[in-house]
RNA sequence: GUGGGUGUAGCUCAGUUGGUUAGAGCGCCAGGUUGUGGUCCUGGAGGUCGCGGGUUCGAGACCCGUCACUCACCCCA
């Protein structure tokens, strides 16, 4: 008999109290805040059909899709042919991201407001290698407004994230911007050809990391030519320049002039909000998902590889599943890469996990006069535990200090007879007896 | 997908050039006399050394394979 792994898969995680006593902090504050900026919450199935998600996230996208496989005799069936195919066997999937649910939602549901603002914390699976900060099951915490062009909607998801962070204590966070029509005109101003800009804006991304002599021997390595790496390269470099956002919205003979005027018109509107301080232009700033259009967003802090979020425009997406083109813009969260930074720079508050009080009784006190001291106790708005066993007072002693409660509520024949109980102070040693009814207002 | 590292008790890890019955700390259980924990003392339970094969008189250690975990790259939240 071959022992049973006790371990999740991997990638996956199982969440004890104090995990979530910090994960539920975090969503807390995400929660108040998106909901302060007005955003309704919104749940979607964990499960969509594939035709909902495969051709949305690009290639290596619809890679990562955890598919479920036919059951039963729809299996059957399928196996019996000869040739089968990948699609043959699976027509549903797990969510990859929200923001795909969310163009379902919105396609589905035409009767939402005119500018639906939704939030969503759900969990979404990428059947990826996991690493540090990166799971495959994991959340995503999203914000997102529909039905609107207006780069009012644009910076209203940045401030709502700006807003978060700043909340949970973060004060060096940057939320870098670019434009997909931006960096699409410096593409081909550099000759690049549009066959070749995904592949371009890979190796451009890296630029922080590698540096350009980097990215100009990655762009090579990619198939792009020496000279239109070297244009690429200098007109990035030009873009840094301060002015040329500015220069390059009055420019109407260089593509591109309308994405520089919508992210001057997104900042100047940010200014307003708790993202004005923190967005940056960052012309090499390329996101993977092919879904957007417009504006993009990444969220970096310093000692984090990755990002701690990211977002965009995506005027095309919702169109995919009805006829309307309705355009939107959103931004995501990760939680596991705001804990995990967290957790490094110690920035939780002391968190409230477990029971305050533990009931602890005498062999000369029954079980069902605990109980009822319990419920006396609870009724007070207190998270009380009751010791199940008749063991010897020390070890309920010993019990209540690693369960971690503040409190031992200890019950013997005079303390039930006179309607009290001996309360001991954990962390002092400190023992009253006080009238059960006044525990709450002495603690 | 590419490269490196690590798999020994519930956890963190020792384990000598291959040699008797595989160890420690923490945790857990019991006791140190019957209404009071944390410290201390004593005792105990708990391991087919990831799995499979090979070399050897003898393998936790060496070799091959395999699986798992992990770090970096890739990509992403």
């Amino acid at each position: 008999m071959t022992q049973i792994s006790t371990k999740p898969p991997s990638g996956m995680r199982d969440f004890l109290a104090s995990d979530l006593a910090r994960r539920r902090h975090v969503i807390g504050v995400i929660q108040s805040v998106y909901e302060s900026f007005g955003f309704v919450p919104l749940e979607t199935p964990t499960i969509e059909n594939l035709s909902t998600l495969l051709g949305k996230y690009g290639p290596e996208g619809d890679q990562l899709l955890y598919r479920l496989m036919h059951r039963r005799e729809k299996l059957a069936r399928v196996l019996e042919q000869g040739a089968l195919k990948e699609s043959d066997l699976s027509d549903e999937g797990l969510r990859y991201d929200l923001t795909v649910p969310l163009a379902r939602v919105v396609a589905n549901y035409r009767d939402l407001p005119a500018f639906y603002r939704r939030y969503q914390i759900q969990p979404v699976w990428r059947a990826d290698r996991p690493a540090k900060g990166r799971f495959r099951e994991f959340y995503q915490c999203d914000v997102d407004v529909t039905g609107t062009t207006a780069m009012v909607a644009d910076a209203e998801v940045c401030a709502a994230v700006a807003g978060v962070l700043q909340k949970l204590g973060f004060a060096d966070f940057t939320i870098h911007v670019n434009h997909r029509e931006l960096l699409r005109a410096l593409v081909s101003d550099a000759g690049i050809a549009p066959s070749a800009e995904g592949t371009a804006l890979v190796a451009i991304d890296k630029l922080d990391k590698i540096g350009a002599e980097g990215v100009l021997k990655e762009l090579q390595e990619r198939g792009i030519s020496a000279a239109c790496g070297e244009a690429l390269m200098g007109s990035l470099a030009a873009a840094k320049e301060v002015g040329f956002l500015e220069a390059r919205a009055k420019d109407e003979t260089k593509s591109g002039a309308s994405g520089a005027r919508a992210l001057l018109e997104l900042f100047a509107l940010a200014r307003e909000t708790t993202a004005g301080a923190v967005l940056r232009f960052s012309p090499e700033l390329a996101r993977g998902l092919s879904y957007y259009t417009g504006p993009i967003f990444e969220i970096t802090v310093p000692g984090l590889a990755g990002s701690l979020g990211g977002g965009g425009r995506y005027d095309g997406l919702i169109g995919m599943f009805t006829r309307a083109q309705i355009p939107a813009v959103g931004f995501s969260l990760g939680l596991e890469r705001i804990l995990l930074v967290m957790e490094e720079r110690e920035m939780f508050p002391e968190l409230a996990v477990g029971p305050q009080i533990l009931v602890c009784r005498f062999p000369d006190v029954s079980a069902a006069e605990a109980l009822r001291a319990a419920s006396q106790l609870r009724a007070q708005g207190l998270r009380v535990e009751l010791y199940p066993e008749a063991d010897k007072l020390g070890k309920q002693l010993a019990y209540a200090t690693t369960i971690g409660a503040q409190y031992a509520a200890v019950l013997g024949r005079v303390e039930v007879d006179g309607g009290a109980i001996a309360l001991k102070n954990l962390a002092t040693g400190e023992q009253r007896t006080i009238s059960i009814e006044d525990v709450l207002k002495s603690l």
